[in-house]
DNA sequence: TTAAAACATGTAATTAATTACATGTATAAA
DNA sequence: TTTATACATGTAATTAATTACATGTTTTAA
C-alpha cells in the first residue's frame, strides 16, 4: 500500500459535520483544511463512490433549477463509527514536509553564493503575504480568540499563522546572517 | 503531469558536492535532507539510471572487497547546468504540507471533547522529543553557530529546529486552552 | 441581454511514491 | 566462527495525486 488512504476519512470528517456534495468537498480543501491537505476534485469524485459501496455515505440526489442534478452525501452510522475509530488512531509522525525551497537553499552550500539573497527576499515576500492572510483570516473567523464549539477549526488556523510567522522568522534570520556588503 | 520531478534535481544538488552511490544518496535522505524531502532507494536507483540517460550523470564501477561492485555516480557538466537553472528559477509555495494529526483534530470540533487531551498529550511527547533531537543535532554539527560553508546545511537544521519548537509550542498553547477539570 | 463566474460532476492519462519482492557481499562484534 | 548489521542494487505491484480532458447549468453583474 502507497499509503493508508487518509483522504477517506477526511471526506468522512467534513461530511459528518453535515451533508455536503463533492463540490462542497472541493471548496472545504481550498479554505482552512487546505494548509494542511489538499485534493483536487478528481480525487474526491472517485472516493465519495467508493465510500458508498463501502456504506460508509449516502446520497439524495436534488435538483436546483430546471434540471441541474446535484449529490449530497451523508454520513451513515457506520461511517461514523470508521470515523471514530480513525479519530482515536495513534498518529505517525508527519512524514511529509516537502519543500523545494529548503532544499534548493541546501544546495547552496556557500554564504557568498550571490544567490542566496535575492532567493530569501523573495522567498519572505510570498511567506509574509501568506502570514498576513492567515492572521487576518483567523482575526476575522476568531475575534475573541478560540471558540470552544469550534475548537479545531482555531487550532488548525492557529497553527497555520504560527507556521508561517516561523517560516518569516527563519528567512529573516537567514538574511541577517548574510554578509553585509555585495555578493561576489 | 504530477509534478516537476523535483526528486532528479535534489539527486543531482547531492551527487554535485561529491560523488555518490546510490546507497549514499538513500543515507543522505535519512539525513538533514529528509526533515525537508524523503526517497526510497527503489526511487532513487531508477533515477540514477534516466539522469544517466539524459548524461547529467555518468558513473564509474568500484569493487570493493572480493566482488562487490558499486556504481559511483558523479555530475557532468551539462547535469551542473541543470541544476544551475533549478537552483535559480522561482519556487512556489510549499503545496504539500499534509498532516494527519492537524486533520484529525479539526474534526474534534468541541473544546470538551474527552479525546482531546490525550491525543495533544501524545503528540506532545513525540514532538518534544524530535525537537530535543534536532536541537542536539544543529549543537553538534555547528556548535560555533553558521558555519560560511556549509551555510545552507546550517539553514535546513535549524529551520528543522524552528519548525519543531513552533510545533511543541503550539500544542502546549492547545493544551493550555482546554478546560482545567475532566472532560465530559 | 450577454458574458463571466460560480456551480456541478465526472473520466483518462500520467507521474510520484510507497511497499513488497528479490538477492547478494563485506565487516565488525560476540 | 557465526551471526548480526551495514553495505549494495535492483524490479514489481500498488496506491496516491496531479493535470488534462470533457460537459453542462445557474447565477450574478456589467
Amino acid at each position: 500500500m502507497a499509503q493508508r488512504n487518509i483522504l477517506q476519512f477526511i471526506i468522512l470528517g467534513l461530511i459528518n459535520e453535515r451533508p455536503k456534495t463533492g463540490y462542497d468537498l472541493t471548496k472545504d480543501f481550498d479554505y482552512a483544511i487546505g494548509e494542511f491537505w489538499t485534493a483536487q476534485h478528481s480525487q474526491i469524485y472517485p472516493q465519495l463512490k467508493s465510500l458508498e459501496t463501502k456504506g460508509w455515505l449516502s446520497h439524495t440526489e436534488e435538483i436546483s433549477g430546471e434540471k441541474l442534478n446535484r449529490k449530497r452525501y451523508a454520513i451513515t452510522t457506520t461511517g461514523q463509527a470508521a470515523l471514530s475509530h480513525w479519530l482515536s488512531t495513534a498518529t505517525a509522525h508527519p512524514t511529509n514536509g516537502k519543500d523545494e525551497f529548503v532544499l534548493k537553499l541546501y544546495f547552496l552550500h556557500d554564504q557568498n553564493d550571490a544567490r542566496l539573497r535575492p532567493m530569501l527576499t523573495a522567498q519572505q515576500a510570498d511567506h509574509e503575504q501568506r502570514r498576513d492572510h492567515l492572521r487576518r483570516q483567523l482575526a476575522t473567523k476568531f475575534p475573541n480568540g478560540s471558540d470552544p464549539h469550534d475548537f479545531g477549526h482555531f487550532l488548525i488556523l492557529d497553527h497555520a499563522v504560527r507556521r508561517e510567522e516561523e517560516y518569516c522568522q527563519w528567512l529573516q534570520a537567514a538574511l541577517e546572517q548574510l554578509p553585509k556588503g555585495a555578493s561576489k
